[in-house]
DNA sequence: AGCACGCCGACT
DNA sequence: GTCGGCGTGCTC
């Protein structure tokens, strides 16, 4: 008798014993998938391993073998094995991330007549030596360096880029740059599975895609290359919740691959990674002159207008006039998306921050209590402001939707387009008002910059928010050669200072000095068990006794941080509650939360592991 | 995750 | 008496 052990893409461990038929039995390797009765349903399995024993019972048969070859090799077994471990989920949900739709639904595929040469031995290579960084905006001809290099040793090379239409104008470029296969792949392609089997034919390619590309199929690979690797799109947002970087880092090592991470800005994980492993980054100077910069506290000007709402300051309205006269371009960029999440001083600016964690507190309506969502910190909202002893606090949000009509009532003359419904000809406007969207279009050139409520940002409630404003100011300057206006109460933050003197690796040093002591990442791991359900009470209650649970259990691996409603609360029907948990080992924490989530049952309620959320 | 089994309340 | 609510446990 033989029996498959198998396992399948739910959120349950197994594996699974099924028989294999007599007749089946020279027709089936690990590796290969296959057809089985599940709870009586059918369903995709992979076998992972054969026994000419099992100690269950009652097993069912195999229904049908799918690959007559194996579909999963060794590598991919182990990379998924990697990832099941660091983001909690079963071996089976790891596997199935790495595979197209087509396959994980049971179709069958072409078997590549190409056979692997010999296993080339490749030297062994010391971790800092396969890690390379990259920082500035002119990148592509030093990936085209990386690629030729590649090449050459006959190894593959898989990009990522952090939106589709870009991996589509790279792949053109490398493709007139170099003599070796190119292709594009992403999930939900057409013949998305043809592309897929071609990748595996070749000895030897190149393969641009979007996040899911990490798994690409190439054969003897040399290189990764994640462009723009501090953008959120590398993180998946279902389980299992991996980041490609790490995916990528963990791929690489097992394949002996190199990595190369590149962005305007390196992510502070990766300034992190590089300075712990003493890794020099390249810094690619830009060709553009860069603009002037220039603050303006909006609680210490006039107003172009003081009988409404103070909408922009009379410098930045000014500036705009002038502008205009010169029939100059003006972008005024107000960052819509963020706001009223955070309580500030309407007279100094500043955001009240919780004492312990050195982030910004959040008003609760209901309690009337500034709260701190990392560590429960609770404080009646002060009258008075604690920094200026003046004016008072807000909960703040500018108005800013209202920007576009303001700007019509100020500049009646001008001609004002709002990024929404613009249509690719810039000439045929004066003041284009704009949210980050304006930052992917590359080929615009203003004359000014106008940018308003950024505080807004800087102030949320996200260890982040530093990092991922000055992303996005540096973003807007690679958008103009000649003057920027900041409206901001902060102006001695470092991401003004870095901006002002075109200086990220300064920003990085300092921001990775701020995330020090309250041992945020990229110095410690942030894991959150996510709690839902339908009904609100349930999920609260379910969520309180898992808490209590889990804090109960003595453990080095990770520390309880603290349990709140997420953010939004409640989503497509479920409330959703959290916990906060800090670990230095992502994989044992990983691992305590597999042993003691197994056995936490709560009826209506689903649990779900995020390790480094975003 | 999803589904069957099973034990208590309102009903033709 | 039984239909059906959802709490609990299992999936080879």
């Amino acid at each position: 008798m033989l029996y498959a052990k198998v396992v399948l893409g739910l959120p349950i461990e197994g594996p699974f014993d099924y028989h294999v038929p007599k007749e089946s039995e020279d027709k089936i390797s690990p590796g290969a998938r296959v057809w089985v009765n599940f709870r009586n349903k059918k369903e995709v399995a992979y076998v992972t391993g054969l026994s000419s024993r099992t100690a269950i019972k009652k097993v069912k048969d195999i229904l049908e073998i799918i690959d007559p070859e194996p579909l999963i090799d060794k590598k991919m077994f182990l990379l998924a094995d990697k990832i099941a471990q660091y983001y909690c989920c079963s071996l089976g949900e790891a596997l199935e991330s790495m595979l197209p739709e087509e396959l994980r639904k049971g179709r069958k595929w072409g078997q590549s007549e190409f056979s692997l040469p010999k296993a080339g031995k490749f030297a062994l290579t010391p971790f800092s030596q396969r890690l390379h960084f990259i920082q500035g905006a002119e990148r592509i001809p030093a990936y085209l360096r990386e690629i030729k290099a590649t090449l050459l040793q006959k190894r593959s090379v898989i990009l990522l880029f952090s939106d589709i239409a870009l991996a589509k104008k790279t792949a053109e470029i490398i493709e007139r740059d170099s003599e070796a296969r190119v292709f594009v792949l992403f999930r939900k392609q057409v013949k998305g599975l043809s592309v897929w089997e071609n990748i595996k034919k070749e000895e030897y390619c190149v393969v641009v895609g979007v996040r899911s590309n990490v798994f690409a199929p190439v054969n003897s690979l040399g290189l990764i290359i994640i462009d723009q690797e501090n953008d959120q799109v590398y993180k998946q947002e279902q389980v299992p919740h991996y980041h490609a970087r790490e995916v990528a880092l963990m791929r690489a090592e097992i394949e002996e691959a190199r990595v190369v991470l590149g962005a305007n800005l390196l992510s502070l994980e990766s300034f992190y990674l590089a300075q712990n492993n003493k890794i020099e980054y390249e810094i690619i100077p830009a060709e553009k002159k860069y603009p002037e910069i220039r603050l303006i506290d909006p609680s210490r000007v006039a107003y172009a207008d003081r009988k409404n709402k103070p909408v922009f300051s009379k410098y930045l309205a000014d500036a705009i006039y002038a502008n205009f006269l010169e029939k100059g371009r003006t972008l005024l960029f107000i960052n819509r998306k963020g706001f009223a999440t955070s309580a500030a001083c309407h007279n100094c600016g500043a955001a009240l921050k919780c004492p312990r964690c050195n982030i910004n507190l959040v008003f609760h309506f209901d309690e009337n209590k500034l709260k701190c969502h990392h560590c429960n910190f609770k404080m009646l909202l002060p009258e008075i402001c604690p920094v200026c002893n003046a004016g008072y606090i807000k909960y703040s949000g500018l108005g800013t939707e209202k920007i576009e009509s303001e700007l019509s009532r100020v500049f009646p003359q001008a001609r004002i387009k709002l990024m929404d419904d613009f249509k690719g000809d810039l000439s045929l406007t004066d003041i284009l008002v704009s949210t980050s969207a304006v930052i992917k279009h590359k080929e615009f050139n203003f004359d000014l910059i106008g940018v308003l409520g950024i505080d807004n940002s800087l102030n949320r409630v996200d260890f982040r928010s530093a990092e991922k404003t000055f992303g996005l100011l540096l973003g807007l300057s690679a958008l103009t050669t000649k003057k920027i206006i900041i409206e901001s109460s902060n102006s001695n933050h470092h991401c003004f200072r870095a901006l002002i003197n075109n200086d990220p690796s300064f920003f990085l040093k300092e921001e990775l000095k701020e995330r020090k002591q309250p041992k945020f990442p990229p110095f410690k791991h942030m894991v959150l068990v996510k709690i839902r359900g339908r009904n609100l009470d349930k999920v609260k209650k379910a969520s309180y006794d898992l808490f209590e649970k889990l804090n109960k259990i003595k453990t080095s691996s990770l520390k309880l941080i603290s349990l709140n409603p997420a953010q939004p609360p409640k989503l497509r029907g479920n409330f959703y509650y959290q916990i906060l948990i800090r670990a230095s080992n992502p994989k044992a924490a990983s691992g305590f939360l597999k042993l003691h989530l197994k056995n936490e049952r709560y009826s209506g309620i689903i649990i779900t592991v995020d390790v480094d959320p975003i």
